[in-house]
DNA sequence: CCCGATTCCCAAAGCGCTTTAGATACAGCC
DNA sequence: GGCTGTATCTAAAGCGCTTTGGGAATCGGG
């Protein structure tokens, strides 16, 4: 059932019945109704891809995925995901991932911007200076980061959650309770949301007149390997922590096993603090001594970057808005005061 | 840079440039040369919309994801789209994602096919008699299934690993080693990857004169805690098993810890087989003891699975082949004869 | 009662590509 | 020389939708 039978079947032009369906004034009530009654019964919908010819507007959204042999998509991505799903499913929005070669995403942002694949796309884990915003903003096509860069000349929408805060206040709990030797094992800090956390560690050290020792900050990828080597290297070594910020549950993960081959106790000899993306397959207060948390949610993030999407694409947003969430700072059994 | 522009300017015709392009045999070498090089120079890239409008083909692999608030997406699913995108990134294909309500897929399965959005789609996760097969099926889409279904009447193309000869061969071994009261936690029961794997389990145990007691199977959503919760309600009853076979390392991680909790040391006390998807963030051989692990990489089976659907697109491959992939049995320190 | 403004609808021209149905030219054959 | 074949290219017709540029009623005001 295409728009030519469903005029012909009810004796109107092509015209008329396309502006009935889209909502366009220049036609009679009566008659709009009669259409949409008549679209609906015999469930008419038009064709996406000749409606994209027509319009230049695809009725998707995009994400560059990074691909490659020396490349994990990492599973704070479907968590994401799952939230752009809640709110494109409502909506009728498909998303396109386009893979691309992790070296060079530019030539593949640049290819499905000039096809017209997308209307909008959404840009994650950004890094400073970050050369994807920089071509997005350049080449004119919506889009929103999830995340901050930073350094760059311009204004860009994105949103992001407050990871200097949360991170300044774990640290700054864990001073309270009388620390005074405090590691960041952090992610990989090429990105943003890496320099943040370490600035937020930094900064609620020295308001207590302490300092971040460069040798109890570590970058990793961000899997349970690394920290685990993590904690071994700073548990082992003649200045050990007492207390450990870390950038990821599954990180924890490695930091719990590396307390446990070392005979050490939580929060007896180390007290610990992750941040928890919230994934339903991993949570905080199901480790062997429950997790204190800086906690938000990247499923709802994924959520609200679908929804800001969507209004850029009809118009109803525009602006280069940053949206900074709050993160909840939730104390569990893992700390407790310096010895 | 569109055909007209190409064209006009090459002097031929939108037609034989078109066919140059497209690689029709009626058109002189030479002058596809000239083609070639000019399309090349201008950076000319044909519009999808409008060739998915002349032609209705899609240039596009589809996947309905279900959705909604009870619904989470699990992080095999990351694993698997890695591996889609390391075949589909060198082939210019792009995935789209429809997200469905999970109660409801099949308004989308319908409406992606009716609108020609995709070429093709891939089903997973798969139930018993699984209707959103039967439904592809029927509306004559290609398709591949990760994973199998039974109990439908026509056969249709899949790939899948051996769960049932991992599972039986796992058991098969804990049964050597002397283990008598063997227990599976598995994963949800619906799905045809759970039942193989029991069925596995069920075999081994038959084949030595054992039985499987109803009492020592837990079937649950593949997730930390649950693994724990099953582990526990296991080892605390009187007839607690000698071995545990788990179908997640993530639920692997909730039955260490049950473990530890209740003071039973991994391999004296228990011993453990998991199943390992291979992935990079979590794995068996960095457990505080070692897991024993029937491996398959998830990872790898998207990538197959993106391949055979790009064959089938362009008319490579067609029937119903069925793949099963054999499953590697990797022995590592959690697991020891019975006492 | 006439006229301009409104209201409602239509025919037709695109959007950029593929493909059908020919055209043209030249060779080979009887 | 006329005819069939083959190679090469073209004009034009879609694909299914949106949108431009009117046209025909209808209406209110002078």
């Amino acid at each position: 059932m295409n728009l030519k039978q469903l005029s012909t079947m009810l004796q109107l032009s092509q015209t008329t019945v396309s502006r009935a369906l889209n909502g366009y004034p220049e036609v009679n009530e009566e008659t709009r109704r009669r259409v949409m009654e008549a679209a609906k019964r015999h469930g008419y919908r038009p064709n996406p891809s000749a409606r994209r010819l027509a319009t230049g507007k695809a009725g998707m959204i995009g994400y560059v995925m990074p691909t490659g042999a020396a490349v994990d998509i990492d599973p704070h991505f479907v968590e994401f995901l799952s939230g752009l799903g809640d709110y494109a499913r409502g909506h009728e929005l498909d998303l396109v991932l386009s893979p691309a070669d992790a070296q060079d995403e530019e030539t593949t942002y640049r290819r499905i911007v000039a096809n017209k694949q997308v209307d909008a796309l959404y840009i994650s884990a950004p890094r400073a200076a970050d050369s994807r915003i920089a071509l997005a903003h350049q080449l004119g096509v919506q889009f929103i980061v999830h995340g901050r860069s930073e350094g760059l000349d311009f204004d860009y929408p994105y949103i992001d959650i407050d990871n200097e805060g949360a991170f300044h206040d774990a640290t700054r709990l864990l001073v309270q309770l009388g620390h005074k030797r405090i590691a960041l094992i952090n992610g990989d800090d090429t990105q943003t949301f890496a320099i943040f956390r370490e600035r937020g560690v930094r900064r609620a050290l020295l308001e207590s007149g302490l300092a971040l020792d460069l040798r109890h900050i570590r970058s990793e990828v961000m899997i349970e390997e690394n920290g685990y080597r993590a904690a071994r290297s700073l548990l082992e070594a003649s200045d050990a922590p007492t207390a450990i910020v870390c950038s990821s549950l599954i990180m924890a993960l490695g930091v719990v096993r590396a307390a446990r081959d070392l005979n050490l106790s939580l929060p007896g000899d180390l007290s610990l603090v992750s941040h928890d993306d919230v994934f339903p397959w991993l949570k905080p207060e199901h480790f062997s001594v429950p997790l204190t948390t800086t906690r938000s949610s990247i499923r709802a993030a994924g959520a609200r970057v679908a929804e800001r999407l969507a209004a850029r694409i009809s118009g109803l947003e525009d602006g280069a808005r940053g949206e900074v969430w709050p993160v909840d700072l939730v104390v569990r059994g893992s700390i407790a005061g310096a010895r």
